[in-house]
DNA sequence: GTTCCGTATATAG
DNA sequence: CTATATACGGAAC
């Protein structure tokens, strides 16, 4: 049964396994949605975090089980990236010897975004895609101070 | 600005 | 195994 949490125009659900994070999605939040059951940590640091907190998050555990090796060596690299930092795909594909579409199909199954801040990763050019959409990815930058902060980014765009 | 190709990985047939 | 699809990058136009 994952947990809820609805801020700022941002949907954030959490599935956790005992003590470790299955899965986090994100979404805009829609219309009448925006029940929060802040019953775990995890809620206290994203909330900070979308507060423009620098949090740490690199104490919590997430289950990789059910990702290729390379989907899990990727990850586990783009977890040391630093708040605030960012890299591109051509740069960690030459760090890990492979591809830069490469990087970006193993950031496409990152389970559990800002805990491991795939959101980092971007183009030599643009920003790169998204799992849950570029318009999240540019915002969580902004929260972070990598991209100039524009008004209610969220709500302008669609995906 | 565009289009095209090389590249590494995953997935479907 | 072959074909197809990518959250790219770089060269060429």
């Amino acid at each position: 049964m994952p947990h809820t949490l609805s801020r700022d125009n941002l949907t954030v659900t959490i599935t956790l396994y005992h003590n470790t994070i299955r899965k986090i999605t994100l979404s805009k939040a829609r219309h009448g949605l925006k029940k929060a059951e802040n019953t775990i940590d995890l809620f206290d640091d994203i909330s900070a975090y979308l507060d423009g907190e620098r949090v740490d998050f690199s104490r919590y555990s997430v289950d990789l089980e059910n990702l290729t090796d390379f989907q899990q060596m990727v990850l586990n690299k783009v977890r040391q990236i630093p708040y605030g930092v960012t890299v591109t795909y051509g740069m960690l594909a030459k760090d890990l010897q492979t591809s830069p579409r490469a990087i970006g199909g193993a950031l496409s199954k990152n389970p559990a975004p800002i805990v491991i801040p795939c959101h980092r990763v971007i183009g030599k050019h643009g920003l790169g895609g998204f799992a849950w959409g570029v318009t999240i990815k540019k915002h969580l930058l902004e929260v972070e101070g990598s991209i100039d902060s524009q008004p209610d980014v969220l709500s302008r765009l669609d995906d």
